[in-house]
DNA sequence: TTGTGTGCAAACAGTTTGCATTCGT
DNA sequence: ACGAATGCAAACTGTTTGCACACAA
């Protein structure tokens, strides 16, 4: 029940091809810089189903969704580059543990949280006007 | 430099009123409950300036945003029940100093980061179908 | 008086959706 | 052949903005 489409097939090696998040748009270009001819609409909702099968990260950003191959398994957080977008995965945070604790405290039950790392990565620092 | 006028007057009001987030659009409709006629586009650029100041809390929930008074200064968190909105104002974490730590091991400067709880009150918990 | 604040409606951006068509299986 | 996937364009949603007018200072 998920056919092998040409369009979904780019998408998803696109994706494979880059590591750090791109917006649903971004992509689109980058398919169409490739020769790929895909849909505005289609990207979308490609993204939407690798996302809903925990296969690609959503990071939704201020005002529009970022997406990004995922490795891990599982919940875990980002640590991103403002200026570059380059992304590292936090892995073996209790943040998990921690926010039930907290929760509970509270009264709290079912907890779930959003916790992302915004900064500067060692090289967009230094260089503060190149790629 | 900050007139007051009849709307932010009303909005300011509104909010002081309310414990919990409520959209823009919400709370144009309590405005307009209450006999105060103010613009939509009036109450976003209020809630606007009002962020800015500082005074209030914005919370970004995934199509929206949420609006708060808070008495709180500077940077904290939230514990939010995600079916009546209760929220409770979290303080004492030491998740900048954490957070700065992490990045640091990665390279990375000037960080900032998000971070919000969301779960069950304990009324809702025990009272699904209720208010 | 003066220019910030307001209201309205139009503009916007990102995303979603209806529907006829294409194409994997 | 059958129904899921696509493309296009139109619809949608929350939010912003241009502009003429109102009003706090």
């Amino acid at each position: 029940m998920q056919r092998m489409t040409r369009q979904r097939i780019a998408v998803t090696s696109l994706m494979e091809s880059l590591d750090d998040f791109r917006s649903a748009q971004q992509l689109h270009d980058a398919l169409r810089e490739r020769g790929e001819n895909v849909g505005l609409a289609t990207v979308y909702r490609t993204l939407q189903s690798l996302a809903d099968a925990g296969v690609v990260d959503v990071l939704r950003l201020e005002d529009e969704n970022v997406f990004r191959m995922c490795s891990r398994s599982g919940h875990h957080h980002h640590l991103v580059c403002r200026a570059c977008g380059r992304t590292v995965e936090l892995t073996g945070l209790d943040v998990e543990k921690w926010a039930k604790q907290i929760a509970r405290e509270h009264g709290f039950e079912e907890v779930d949280h959003t916790l992302e790392l915004f900064g500067l990565c060692a090289q967009c620092a230094a260089a503060p006007n190149e790629a």
